[in-house]
DNA sequence: ATACGTGCAAATTCTTTGCAGCAGT
DNA sequence: ACTGCTGCAAAGAATTTGCACGTAT
């Protein structure tokens, strides 16, 4: 909880408000290692039996997207994740099977390929999105 | 015209037939230098005065995305695109300001980052998709 | 003649909005 | 007390479905 009470606590100095579905939804992206969706946020609702609105989900997550705090995803399904806003550029991996989708650290990153679209198409790169799909170590093992 | 009619008929060998909507909508992904969306063909039917429904439109594009014919694309909108089924892999650049999206061929692709993804995360690529993000030539020049 | 393709309206799904009441500061 | 937050119902937007009719083969 000590991440997510600080971000409440920048939060407040804006003049927002503490409030338990705020700090539940935050602290939950916090923790998860994986991005979630509303339906994630939904299930983790009722499994907490906590009675919370799906506007107030689905507004919760815009203001933390407006707010920087959070960052939406899509991968190729139609549904928008959200991760906490990284600091460090990373990308994901997506499982086939499972659907599980991982953090990935590059150990080269793009930057050579950003240089060369740069000469070479004459188009400034500000940023990139790469998604990796494929199988995952869990879906490898329990393969026949 | 040509490569349109000759995937007809190649659609046409598995049963299925000819009409105008689906050899308008082949022909236009096929023709198009970016991927197309819904909406862009709606438009392109307003203008070239057919009336086809949009119930036509939707169940074209998604006959022709199970034919594996076409590929669906996400970026960072909510709108689905679709290209024609590359042969050669390829990426695409998204200008900020004006929204259009090109293909970018890059000339060192991403292997070595595949491998270290296998041997580092335990996750065997089978794909992956990259989008750039920045600011194309046109827009470039015509900064103030 | 068969059965795929089309248009229309209705249904569905996901998300947003309006508004009145509740609650954090 | 002020104003942000919430729930509910209703509105919207994007897409799909059911069904009767049209049309390519």
């Amino acid at each position: 909880m000590e991440k997510a009470s600080q971000i409440l606590k920048s939060i407040k100095n804006k003049g927002y408000r503490y409030s338990l579905a705020r700090e539940t939804i935050l602290d939950s992206i916090i923790k998860s290692k994986r991005p979630l969706s509303y339906f994630d946020l939904q299930k983790l609702f009722n499994r907490k039996k906590l009675s919370v609105n799906k506007t107030t989900i689905y507004r919760e997550l815009n203001f933390l997207k407006e707010q920087n705090i959070i960052k939406e995803l899509q991968f190729n399904d139609d549904i928008k994740y959200y991760e906490i806003m990284p600091k460090e550029h990373h990308h994901h991996a997506v499982c086939n099977k499972c659907e599980t989708i991982d953090h990935i650290e590059l150990q080269q990153d793009l930057d050579a390929q950003e240089q060369s679209i740069f000469k070479n198409n004459k188009f400034k790169v500000l940023a990139h999105s790469l998604e990796f799909y494929g199988i995952c170590n869990a879906c490898i093992k329990s393969e026949s």
